[in-house]
DNA sequence: GCGAAAATAGAACGATCGTTCGATTACTTA
DNA sequence: TAAGTAATCGAACGATCGTTCTATTTTCGC
């Protein structure tokens, strides 16, 4: 019977309800501790000692679960992407479609990006680090910052569908501007630490979304939620 | 005589026409191989190892020239900033001042930034390595960096005081919102390699020009009028 | 050209890096 | 509970890092 062990581990390999295996669910909190150490010195700075002293394991404990470094960086670019979509795209469903969940996106993107967490964005980070790098980290980097672009410019279409937005409107042009705007909070909150950046960019999502909505007539009016209200809430880095 | 030879140090020192003594024009050009090294791979990546190599020297001959790591870092940060300087704000001084000026900063920026070179910018890249690093590298880029913002920001006001933009007009939003689109190219561009970058970052800041621009008139009118007029004051639904 | 001073080389240091390997402990399953 | 596998450790490896020394060579003023 040699392959009875083999069918086990296939049979656990598919029955995720059952509690993770010892070594799945530290794997996961070293995952989990290697996002905190990534989103404050980078992907590159991470490294396995400090890891291993964090997760107060031996080198040779934490390096068994990866293989490898590289492993070790896309594990963490995954566990990000799994992050982000549950912490900004999936909470911006609930907005009705069209330009209120857009705002909610950008609303939520914000917050990820630079306010709430005083960690920095890998996504960010990541590009500056692997954007003269090949590899399967910066593939995997790439692929998931265009899945989130990609869904943020369908979001735009969607508001162009319900005529909240301009028919000719260009979505990647928008979705570009948008993305410059939190590229440019993180920019002046996290390294120029200069206060009121937050209030800069959401005036500049409301100045991106007025050229590019219905220059006349509030026209058929379905979204109810009234911009005032968001603005209210905003804390200052 | 022992202060003899601190005294021709000292008229070395302030004798700029003399051509420079060996030690200085070598340590000229390793600044400039560091600079090509630093855009590639960023200021943390900056090794002597790798530098003594490009310039055919051993690493304690390189190493002589700055005393440490930081200082070599410093130097590489004064030498873009005088470069900066010189591709992009001066060249834009020859434009008439306001918006013929601010759209010459924006050209120059954007074509240094990402366009002529393939190679980054320290001032992006820096940041992004240096936001939670305190220190003195931390400290010369910041202070660049906010050098030629608030350069930029004078020019947004020039071209307010010249009437080519609203008189309300928030200066250090306005250039925040460039800023942003020069960010977002050199992402785009450098990291994800998506075609018409360029252009997207030039029709946003026609944009944004548009929507700090008085709605009538481009004539020379000294006082802009009513504030009233001012587009997107708020934003209607 | 001489002598002083500056510039460079070379070797070595401690530290840290990612990685490998063999031994040992902990778990899981039958 | 016994057997077998998974998980972890500890030590060591070669490489590279910034930095420090001491020689040696090169440059430069007189």
């Amino acid at each position: 019977m040699p392959d009875a062990p083999i069918l086990a581990r296939l049979r656990r390999d598919v029955d995720s309800h059952r509690p993770l295996q010892k070594g799945r669910q530290t794997k996961a909190s070293i995952v989990d501790a290697a996002l905190g150490l990534a989103t404050q010195i980078g992907l590159e700075g991470l490294s396995i000692g400090a890891l291993a002293e964090v997760m107060k394991m031996s080198k040779s404990g934490v390096f068994a679960h990866f293989g490898s470094r590289e492993e070790l960086q896309i594990s963490v670019v995954r566990e990000y992407h799994t992050r982000f979509e549950e912490e900004v795209f999936f909470p911006a469903l609930t907005a009705p479609r069209g330009l209120p969940r857009l705002r909610a996106l950008f609303d939520n993107w914000m917050r990820r990006t630079s306010v709430e967490l005083d960690s920095g964005c890998i996504y960010i980070s990541g590009a500056v680090e692997f954007d003269d790098r090949p590899g399967p980290v910066r593939d995997a980097l790439a692929s998931s910052v265009s899945t989130w672009l990609d869904a943020m410019r369908r979001s735009v279409e969607l508001a162009v569908a319900e005529g909240h937005l301009l028919a000719e409107t260009d979505a990647t042009q928008m979705g570009f501007e948008i993305h410059a705007q939190i590229l440019a909070l993180h920019y002046e909150a996290r390294f120029l630490r200069s206060p009121g950046s937050v209030q800069r960019a959401l005036r500049a999502f409301d100045g991106i979304v007025h050229r590019f909505s219905a220059p006349t007539a509030p026209a058929k009016v379905t979204t109810p939620s009234s911009p005032s209200k968001r603005r209210a809430a905003t804390v200052q880095r």
